[in-house]
DNA sequence: TTTTTTGCAAAACCTTTGCAGTTGG
DNA sequence: CCAACTGCAAAGGTTTTGCAAAAAA
C-alpha cells in the first residue's frame, strides 16, 4: 500500500487553523499537540490511536501513545475529533468535519462505507416506538458484509 | 443485585440434554464443560466468558477462563450458542435457542433488550441499495439510549 | 515561574496460545 | 490406553493511570 507521493502530507495551513483554536480555548500548542493534528489531517480516513502514536507508518514522527490518547480525548470533548468502534479492533479517530456521521463496516476486511443518513431515519423511529431507545449509529457504526466479502462467504455454485 | 431463591439454579434435565447431544457429536463430557453448560442455563441472559470462568459470581464452581473460551467456541461452531458484542465489553453468550437475534443495547448502561426482527427489514434493504452491503444485526447490536439514560443526559427542563 | 503536557513504566482488561498433565471413553 | 480436554502461565493488543521531568505561556 504506497502513498500517492503527489498528495501533500499535511494540510499546512488548516493545521494551523486547528492549532490557533486550541490555543483561543487556553490549550497550550506543545510538539505532541501538533503531531496529533498533523496525523489526523495526513490520515485518509479515521485511523487509531495507536497509528497516529507509531507516526502514520513512518510518515511522521512517532509520539507516546498516552499522549495520543489523551490529546484526542481532550480534541473530542472540543468537538474537534470523533471515533469510532468498529467490530473488534481499535478506535478510530477523524476530524469531526472530515468524516461521515454514519457508516456501515464490512465484519469480514472491515472496509468502512459512508452511509447516507436519510436511510437510517426510519429504523430510529421504529427503534424508539418498539422499545423506547434511542439509536445511536454514530459511535458504534452498522456492521455487515461488502460486496466483495459477500462474494468471498458464497462462492457462487 | 440478589438472585430470587425460588428460582431452580440450573435447569437440570435440559443441561443433561444438551450433554448428550454433545457426546452424540463426539465430544467428551468433561467437568468443565458440564459446569459452562450450566452456566448457560444459569444465566438470565447473555453472559461474558470470565463470568462464567468465576462461576457467575460464587453460584457456580469456577472454571478455567482458556477452558471457557474453547468451549464457548465449540459450542458456537455446533451452533449451540452464539455470541454478541456490546461497546467496549467484553463478548456475551448465550443458547442459541434462549436468546432475540436481534437487540438494542444502552450505551450508558449497557441494557440489553430484544427486537422485533420486522423492526430491521427495512433499513437492510435500504442499506443494500445505497451500498451494496449487507447489513447484519446479529453479532454486533445497535446502540443507542434506553428510555431512563436519555432521561438522565437530557435533564428535564 | 507556574501550570500544562509529555514520556516512560506499569497496570488493567479481554482473549489467545503453548504445553504438560489429567481424564473421559 | 490414547486422544481429547483441562489448567496454568505467559503473551498479545488496546487503553488507562501515576508520576517525575520537560516545556509552553
Amino acid at each position: 500500500m504506497t502513498v500517492a507521493y503527489s498528495r501533500p502530507v499535511i494540510a499546512a495551513p488548516r493545521v494551523e487553523e486547528v492549532l490557533a483554536a486550541l490555543r483561543a480555548r487556553g490549550l497550550r500548542v506543545s510538539s505532541a499537540r501538533r503531531l496529533v493534528v498533523e496525523a489526523l489531517f495526513a490520515a485518509g480516513g479515521p485511523v487509531s490511536a495507536l497509528d497516529i502514536a507509531g507516526g502514520l507508518d513512518g510518515r511522521l514522527t512517532c509520539v507516546d501513545a498516552a499522549s495520543v490518547y489523551a490529546n484526542l480525548e481532550t480534541f473530542e470533548q472540543l468537538g474537534l475529533v470523533t471515533h469510532v468502534h468498529v467490530g473488534h479492533g481499535p478506535g478510530l479517530y477523524a476530524l469531526a468535519d472530515r468524516v461521515a456521521r454514519h457508516y456501515v463496516c464490512c465484519e469480514h476486511c472491515g472496509a468502512l462505507r459512508a452511509l447516507p443518513a436519510t436511510v437510517l431515519a426510519g429504523v430510529r423511529a421504529a427503534i424508539r416506538e418498539a422499545t423506547g431507545y434511542q439509536a445511536r449509529f454514530t459511535h458504534f457504526p452498522i456492521m455487515g458484509l461488502c460486496p466483495g466479502c459477500q462474494a468471498e462467504s458464497s462462492p457462487h455454485a
